[in-house]
DNA sequence: TCTTAATATTGACACTCATCGATTTCCGCG
DNA sequence: CGCGGAAATCGATGAGTGTCAATATTAAGA
């Protein structure tokens, strides 16, 4: 049946994906990594954006983009790294590939 | 931006598969017309399936298929034909693989 | 320890949605 | 025309969810 995620995985990386205030912040993730890649890395994290370089690129409230990071987060997409008071995103892409590739294959 | 789907397609397509009735409706269909296409086809459609055949499959109440048949089709994901009191539902494997690579592409 | 900044949690609200029973519509056939 | 079967629509209900303001938590520094 499902060639890479269990089905429960499955569902809740679609779930997530399924909301597209959800699919900008990935976005957002996607092209904040690929700036801090391009450019000298200006901060100590590297290729990684924080809750409030989220919230500068999508319009949503705080507690908003906490709530869907969570998510995210839960669904594997995206991992998070403490760091002080900031929590540090970036994407998971081989989770991304991977629900691609169970999609392709299950659906 | 979008290679293939606007948003507001992807964004069907992502709600119509974000439920696990619709993914197993989805299966359902695929398997279906595999059965269909191997043995003699039985009925005058061939690789298709009414919406009684999906409500053998898949346990839910008529009016519960029909509304996910709606959805599915307004998706783009499968066509539907009539004849005669039947409406002979197949999936549209060019729009369930363009779903997947604009997904692959946008994500 | 007090303050400040970043993020998480809580509570509430409106809205969507999956599901079903009951009913209606649609269609072929005597 | 009327009957029977297939599918759609209606109405209701219960669960889930996206959003925000307010509050709480956490951590760094003075």
């Amino acid at each position: 049946m499902s060639m890479f995620l269990s089905e429960a995985a499955l569902d809740r990386a679609l779930r997530a994906i399924a909301d597209p205030s959800r699919r900008r912040i990935l976005q957002a993730l996607k092209e904040g990594e690929a700036e801090a890649k391009a450019s000298a890395p200006r901060r100590t994290e590297g290729v990684s954006l924080c809750a409030g370089d989220i919230e500068e690129r999508v319009p949503l409230s705080q507690p908003t983009i906490s709530h869907h990071m969570a998510i995210l987060t839960k669904a594997g997409l995206v991992e998070a790294t403490r760091k002080g008071q900031w929590r540090w995103y970036r994407r998971n892409e081989k989770a991304i590939r991977g629900m691609v590739k169970t999609l392709r294959g299950e659906l």
